[in-house]
RNA sequence: GCGGGCGUGGUGGAAUGGUAGACACACCGGACUUAAAAUCCGGAGGGGGUAUCCCCGUGCGGGUUCAAGUCCCGCCGCCCGCACCA
């Protein structure tokens, strides 16, 4: 037994190959046991799994490993967010089909998952690319098109002249599409949307509820969603206005300042703008300046205000007689509130930075709290703290919040057009989803244009609406709008020749739900709502904190347009959620500038200096910093590598250690071999352990000695501490518990010989604990030491072993002792030592009584069984 | 600009207001070996002293407390997110 070292590369394949067989984690519907659902992202099928699936993955395993041991009904599903551009892309280069690329992904994939040995149920994998799964999507879409939940408009969105498609804001790098490299354009189109606006508010509320949710995420989620209250308010165009409109609307959330308004900004998208342009050749210059810097390129990130006086003016609402001047200005926005501001200088940078610059007037009207209002000035900076209100008639001595509110119900009051002239409102900064992408791989809108009667959804006996296969992707633009004959069918209601939709949504709808279908991966509906009620919300979710917003976003959303249609029971998706950080590495630069992959150096140490030198070559290679693991910068390791050199445990095991999970890990050469060294560390003890058996072959249990008692109590606290730190997925500190236990069984192992009836069965029970603990992070060695142990059953499905509470207190406690707050000396006393016994001990100790060098201590600080500190 | 996070040995990091540096990596010394690797044992925050010990020490400056890495106030630095949102 003794001897042989643990060899992964043989052991992995085979436990695999016995969890397979057994079917040992798959998931049924109907066990009765208390269910949990540990769900990590799914993967996009790129072709390679990377380090940070494998972080990712290793967590979300010890998870669903420990609450299986745990007696739950683990679900622990995995799929492929298989719809997406760089399939395109890649038929593009390789005149490959799509979906053969996807495939093809996948099945290499699946295999790297699969040597990672994790507890995926994989009889409930999902890819989205597939039309089982995409028919769903799609009678979903019918269900909320009718439900009213989804809604067709024209909206603005940056096009690609020359890929002839819409590109997504984040693929837009200084102007220009991040492909083709042409300018890009401001286009409206008619798409598709999810009306997840009308949801605002709830989506806003029940963030509180995600008490299991990073804040950082929450906050995130809050601002994008940026709920404002203000007041819509009319204001009157002057009686010499050249326009057709008698009045302009505007949304504020500083109705307070209104008697510092110096004038009235228009986005340069607005109505009244386009009919002044039509009539001025200024104005129609600046709105096309405008739309040549967009409203999203890094040009107006600088910030310059501009604007150009339209000529028209409107009359101040309270003020009598006076009157405003109305600007078109680049930096009003057309989709936030009514696409027209006031501005009021003194109190608002954006409006102070406007009116420097065009010589307006600038007049405070919220004085700081101790300012003067007779010097109190504004120079560069605008105020926008909250103050006393001043200069402003009968609103004059009011608070800031208190003047809000007057003037409010002043203007709801008095009428402009008929209408109240000011109107309290709620304003958000979450938009519409447009789902819409003229792109052929995604899911197919389920939609078709007849002439005659109009947009209609597709009947839902004729889902799926399947992507054809015979796509050429020869011209720029949308395959799917290329092809001959897909688009033409029969209109569903008249029967006349009618139009299919051609757009596909956006992939982001596929991963909103995709959680809900593992529940029931192969059932009719899109989900069974009992069981996916069963089921969610999602336990634990893990992931990276890319997804704050976006994914996790719309998943809330449409979960609750799947419960507005009759698919789940339930609003939030996920309970808890965990983000963890990325994976990182050094960067290795050659003498020439260009990056060197890791695996083509040697690093040498000198000391604690650290060399590395290029292994072919042997030129100097200069470290540099530690970089997110990327292929440009080449500092990328790959997992499958790492499996066939040190086995997934090894990999598993790393992952887990020292880095606290939300944060990022560092992946090095060192502490591999370090994870690796402690595999083989594990295997030893049990090996020797074994032996001990079979050498003293005289287990007397209940006969402990003081080394073993000690030993059990380390035990037990190790098995408490170890699951604490899981369920808190402090990951880090578990392993760091895992690693004092072993030293310690490590050590009890060579004191076995010395007293073997009293401490072969706390070394025997104590090491086969250690297996369990280790086994959520490395479950082949784990599978091995517990059969090398002679173990019933797999390790696997064994219980998480029970904890003795008499064993997790010592009887016996070290007090440390201070003096003024600085560590002196310690004592032992019994667990419960009353106050007045440890005082005079700590007063008869040798070290204390030299200190106090016969004075008296002035105070005598004890907390019981924790600390003394005597003051002198 | 707004919001959030972080700052502890050579390194990753640990520490319900209660012995700062657990655990690991790297390093040094010893044992084993013909030798190396592996393994085992030991050392180690900085400074002073033969030593018992003493002083300093968690980005910086203050404060609260018997006691502060932890709480409060004010700075500095780094990282992340959002960003003309009226």
């Amino acid at each position: 037994m003794s001897g042989e070292r643990y060899n992964p590369r043989e052991m992995e394949p085979k436990w695999q190959k016995i969890w397979d067989d057994r079917q040992s984690f798959v998931t049924a519907n109907d066990d009765p046991r208390e269910p949990y659902y540990v769900l990590e992202m799914f993967p996009y099928p790129s072709g390679r799994i990377h380090m940070g699936h494998v972080r990712n993955y290793s967590m979300g395993d010890v998870v669903a490993r420990y609450h299986r041991a745990r007696g739950k009904n683990v679900l622990h599903p995995m799929g492929w967010d298989a719809f997406g551009l760089p399939a395109e892309n890649a038929a593009i280069e390789r005149k490959t089909h799509p979906g053969t690329w996807t495939r093809q992904n996948i099945a290499a994939m699946k295999a790297q998952l699969k040597s990672m040995g994790l507890s995926i149920d994989w009889t409930r994998e999902i890819a989205t690319c597939e039309p089982e799964y995409y028919r769903h999507q799609q009678a979903m879409f019918i269900d909320m098109l009718e439900a009213g939940l989804v809604t067709r408009k024209q909206s603005k969105v940056n096009w690609d002249p020359v890929d002839m498609t819409v590109l997504a804001n984040e693929q837009v790098i200084d102007g220009k599409g991040w492909r083709s490299g042409a300018p890009v354009e401001q286009r409206e189109l008619t798409q598709w949307f999810f009306k997840i606006s009308d949801f605002a508010e709830d989506l806003l509320e029940a963030l509180d509820g995600l008490t299991e949710w990073p804040e950082k995420v929450r906050i995130m989620q809050r601002n994008w969603i940026g709920r404002s209250e203000g007041l819509r308010l009319l204001f009157e165009l002057a009686p010499d206005r050249t326009v057709s409109q008698t009045s302009v609307e505007v949304f504020t959330t500083r109705p307070d300042t209104i008697f510092g308004a110096s004038f009235l900004a228009l986005s340069a998208d607005h109505p009244l703008t386009a009919e002044l342009a039509a009539a001025n050749a200024e104005i129609a210059e600046f709105v096309a300046e405008c739309h040549r810097h967009g409203t999203s390129t890094e040009a107006l990130e600088k910030g310059e205000k501009k604007g150009i006086f339209t000529g028209l003016r409107v009359k101040h609402p309270v003020v009598e007689g006076e009157t405003l001047p109305v600007y078109v200005a680049n930096f009003v926005l057309m989709d936030y509130g009514t696409g027209a501001v006031f501005g009021c200088p003194a109190h608002d940078q954006r409006d102070l930075d406007f009116a420097r610059k065009y010589d307006l007037p600038v007049k405070p009207v919220v004085l700081p709290a101790g300012a003067d209002a007779a010097i109190f000035s504004i120079a560069d900076e605008a105020n926008t703290d909250p103050g006393t209100i001043y200069n402003s008639e009968f609103l004059d001595g009011l608070g800031v919040e208190e003047a809000k509110k007057i003037i409010a119900a002043h203007f709801a009051a008095r009428s402009v057009d008929g209408r109240p002239q000011g109107q309290v409102e709620v304003n958000y900064r979450l938009r519409d989803w447009g789902v819409s992408r003229q792109r052929y791989w995604g899911c197919p809108i389920p939609v078709i244009h007849c002439e005659v009667c109009g947009t209609l959804p597709v009947p839902k006996k004729d889902l799926p609406v399947v992507l054809p296969e015979d796509v050429s992707f020869d011209k720029p633009g949308n395959a799917l709008d290329h092809h001959p004959t897909w688009k033409h069918v029969d209109c569903p209601q008249c029967g006349g020749p009618a139009r299919r939709e051609t757009d596909t949504m956006d992939t982001f709808v596929d991963s909103s739900w995709y959680f809900a279908r593992f529940t029931a991966p192969d059932a009719d509906t899109p989900t069974i709502p009992d069981v996916a009620n069963r089921w969610l919300p999602v336990d634990q979710y893990i992931g990276g904190v890319e997804h704050a917003i976006l994914h996790l976003l719309y998943s809330r959303y449409f979960t609750r347009a799947m419960r507005a249609t009759g698919h789940v029971g339930l609003d939030e998706p996920f309970k808890g959620l965990f983000t963890q950080g990325m994976v990182t590495h050094e960067t290795y630069k050659s003498p020439a500038g260009d990056w060197v992959t890791p695996t083509d150096i040697v690093i040498e140490s000198d000391g604690d200096q650290r060399r590395a030198r290029h292994l072919k070559t042997g030129e100097p290679i200069s470290i540099g910093s530690v970089e997110k693991m990327s292929k440009s910068k080449k500092n990328v390791v790959d997992p499958d590598e790492i499996v066939a050199t040190y086995g997934a445990d090894t990999a598993r095991w790393f992952m887990l250690s020292d880095s606290p999970p939300e944060r990022d890990v560092q992946w090095t050469e060192a502490g591999v071999e370090g994870a690796s060294r402690f595999q083989q560390r594990v295997w030893r003890l049990v090996s020797e352990t074994i032996d001990s058996l079979e050498q003293f072959s005289k287990i007397v249990r209940g006969t402990d000695d003081e080394e073993a008692l000690a030993l059990r109590r380390q035990v037990h606290r190790a098995v408490h501490a170890v699951g604490e730190e899981i369920e808190g997925l402090r990951f880090n500190r578990a392993v760091a518990q895992i690693y004092e236990l072993t030293n310690a069984l490590v050590r009890a192992a060579g004191l076995v010989a010395k007293a073997p009836e009293a401490r072969l069965a706390a070394l025997e029970e104590g090491v086969g604990r250690l297996v369990q603990l280790i086994a959520p992070m490395m479950p082949h060695l784990a599978e091995t030491c517990w059969q090398a142990l002679g173990r019933e059953g797999l390790v696997a499905d064994a219980p998480w072993p029970a904890v003795d509470p008499a064993l997790l207190v010592d009887d016996e406690v070290t007090l440390p002792i201070q003096v003024n707050g600085k560590r002196r000396g310690e004592i032992a006393v019994a667990r419960g030592t009353p106050a007045p016994e440890v005082e005079k001990l700590v007063l008869s100790l040798s070290e204390i009584v030299r200190i106090l060098d016969g004075k008296a201590p002035r105070k005598i600080v004890i907390v019981p069984d924790r600390i003394v500190n005597v003051v002198v």
